[in-house]
DNA sequence: TTTAGGG
DNA sequence: CCCTAAA
């Protein structure tokens, strides 16, 4: 009888789903849990902040001038309580207060660490971590398009599909196909009236044989005129084997990109670890290193890691404002007048005029010189008072952006350069990065010596403290990374004199150095590398800029340094992270479609592996959870639709698909019962 | 783990 | 997107 079913409601040889219950219990109300909002602050995270506004400031003005004017409005929309929570936070008056009473209630010393969770904790990330690595073939962690890695986990996938999916053995797919055709034809229901798609013996022999999915610049999805339309599915527009590879996600595909390939992606350094649960378990970032990674493979890593800004409303906002240009996969604005040229790219023509993206088209520092480290003029002044309370006093006046390389055609617009150096520095502010105390060129790795017990304290110069910015690399003692070269970029010197903050006896420079994960970048790899979602054409040249050029210069305050170490919990509680919101791009909604017409809805593991197995950050949830938003935004007039327009095709297709589908599972909520009664 | 749905 | 009952 089981097998009966299958014949009967089965589409492409897939198990149709069981009938749903019509009565779902009552949903429980839950109440949401009350997030607590910790007031404590790391000290980088409020660097990153405050850079973060500032650079969002500089975004706003140069930047969004070739941006349209609807972008505009909904990143305003996006981020109107930004400039204020953020003030609030650093105020200066409120801050030093309160950090002189922190310290003096807590005995403890400035806390230049963010990620100094104490090495247990660290050490339970870098296990867990490995664990994931090693199980999670789902979500395989860590870059998805590495050859190795994609093979590895296609061979995982492909066994695991096929054993659990096998329900139709590659002899009777023809037949199959053609009794279902029939089917199909009879419900005339289909748009076309196509056959739907054939079995599920595909997933192996799509995993295994495919080869490396095309990134195009606007849309990853290959999209090959349909065929004959008896091989595919009951919405055969396109081939079975389209698999989304949207840059977004794919772009964790060293190995998914072809030389035709003209996907432009963003290497940052943070990587973070795409896996929900682990960002659950990890209240600060760490790297995920990348077993078989090769040099140059640099990964950009996912949003995912941002969380631990995100909690921040400040952060949070400036994120949400951020994401339509999301270093990260955030592609909310992805030009999608740029899916005129996907078609054309073809590794024919153009080839020569541009070069093969490189695996990283974009990334930070970690070049082979390795000498790109995000700087920044730091100026540190030591407090004249002597005494066990003294301050010291740290002043960051600017940072400066590592070394940062992209890659982008020449007929790409200006807007997007700056969108993409936009993505490029705000992913690096907004990684998961850990600062390390330098002094004298050597890091402090005692986390819990004071500050005069080291060596800093206000009446020594600061002339050898450093910071460092680097990955949390899980695999490697809490605050630093082993195998790092003393990596240190020391920028000019600079007076501090903007904003002394206590009558300062001495001034001296200490160095700052953002040091995003370029030391061992090879070796940190990030499992959800995004690929910038920047407009990419036909040729592209590299375009090298000067980190300088995107420095930015926030002149901060030592209120704003001190104001970090407030809270201790504060990360702790950090744990269960509201993903960062990732807009569904158009691509990606093609794919999506594409996939439910074929595998029907209710099947979306299936269309995960299908259409977004590269896709880290969506889960079958998500594209189930998209598909009803999409359902629905098909129903709705236009101009009730907000976000990234969904071509009205597409919509015309949802639904099309969705009746179809729903029809489907009436069907089969009838014939279970005749069946049964026959059998009977 | 997936699916299905409400929040 | 989140959360979770159900399967």
């Amino acid at each position: 009888m089981v097998i009966q079913k299958r014949l009967d409601y089965g589409y492409n040889g897939f198990q149709v789903p069981t009938i749903p219950k019509a009565s779902r219990s009552a949903r429980r109300k839950r109440s949401y849990k009350k997030k607590v909002e910790d007031n404590s602050m790391c000290a980088f995270e409020l660097l990153a902040t405050v850079a973060g506004n500032l650079l969002q400031e500089r975004e706003s003005t140069p930047i969004s001038s070739n941006v349209s004017p609807e972008k505009l409005l909904q990143e305003r929309e996006s981020t109107p309580a930004s400039s204020n929570v953020s003030s609030g936070r650093v105020q200066p008056t409120i801050v030093k207060d309160t950090i002189k009473k922190e310290l003096l209630d807590e005995e403890k010393p400035l806390k230049l660490e963010p990620c100094d969770q104490g090495s247990s904790d660290e050490s339970v990330f870098a296990s867990e971590f490995g664990l994931q690595g090693s199980n999670k073939d789902r979500v395989p962690d860590n870059g998805i398009c590495f050859e190795d890695s994609v093979f590895v986990k296609s061979r995982k996938e492909t066994g695991k599909v096929t054993s659990k999916t096998k329900r139709c053995s590659a002899g009777c797919a023809e037949s199959y196909k053609r009794e279902v055709g029939a089917e199909a034809q009879k419900i005339g229901t289909l748009p076309n009236g196509n056959v739907p798609d054939t079995c599920s013996s595909e997933y192996p022999m799509d995993l295994d044989t495919k080869p490396p999915a095309l990134v195009s610049s606007d849309s990853s999805v290959k999209v090959p005129l349909c065929t004959d339309p008896i091989l595919h599915g009951p919405f055969p527009r396109y081939h079975d084997d389209v698999k989304l590879v949207s840059k977004d996600d794919d772009e964790n595909s060293s190995g998914c990109t072809q030389p035709s390939t003209v996907t432009l992606k963003t290497f940052r350094a943070p990587p973070r670890i795409g896996d929900r649960r682990i960002r659950k378990l990890l209240a600060s970032r760490y790297w995920k290193v990348a077993p078989k990674l090769k040099d140059g493979d640099l990964f950009n890593s996912d949003g995912d890691m941002k969380p631990v800004f995100r909690r921040r409303k400040t952060c949070y906002t400036r994120q949400r404002s951020q994401r339509s240009y999301p270093f990260k996969k955030r592609r909310l604005y992805e030009q999608s007048s740029v899916s005129t040229s996907y078609r054309g790219i073809s590794s024919e023509g153009n080839s020569s005029s541009f070069k093969k993206v490189k695996d990283n088209e974009l990334y930070f520092g970690g070049t082979a010189n390795g000498a790109s480290g995000a700087s920044c003029s730091v100026a540190a002044q030591d407090s004249s008072s002597q005494s066990k309370d003294s301050h010291v006093k740290l002043s960051i006046k600017s940072f400066k952006i590592p070394e940062l390389f992209i890659e982008i055609p020449e007929s790409a617009t200006v807007g997007s350069l700056k969108r993409t150096v936009m993505e490029a520095v705000t992913a690096l502010l907004g990684g998961g990065l850990c600062v390390d105390v330098l002094l004298q060129g050597k890091k402090i790795r005692d986390n819990n010596k004071t500050l005069l017990q080291t060596g800093i304290s206000h009446s020594n110069k600061l002339d050898g403290l450093g910071f460092s910015l680097e990955p949390n690399v899980v695999n490697s003692p809490p605050p630093l990374c082993p195998q790092d070269p003393p990596f240190l970029l020391h920028c000019e010197a600079q007076p501090l004199t903007r904003y002394p903050i206590t009558p300062t006896s001495g001034i001296s420079d200490a160095s700052l150095t953002l040091n995003p994960a370029m030391n061992n970048f090879s070796n940190c790899v990030d499992s959800d590398h995004d690929s910038v979602p920047t407009p990419t054409d036909m040729s592209i040249d590299k375009v090298t800029l000067d980190s300088r050029a995107l420095v930015a210069v926030p002149a901060m305050s030592v209120e704003a340094l001190a104001a970090v170490p407030l809270n201790r919990k504060s990360r702790r509680s950090e744990l269960a992270q509201r993903r960062i919101r990732r807009p569904f791009s158009v691509s990606e909604v093609e794919a999506l479609v594409q996939a439910v017409e074929k595998l029907g809805t209710g099947r979306w593991r299936d269309v995960k592996l299908r259409a977004f197995d590269n896709a880290k950050h969506r889960t079958y949830v998500d594209l189930k959870d998209k598909w009803k938003t999409l359902v629905h935004t098909a129903r709705i007039s236009p101009q009730q639709r907000r976000g990234e327009p969904v071509p009205q095709e597409l919509l015309d297709r949802v639904l099309a698909a969705h009746a179809y589908w729903s029809q489907q599972q009436a069907k089969q909520q009838v014939k279970p019962q005749t069946e049964t009664c026959l059998l009977v």
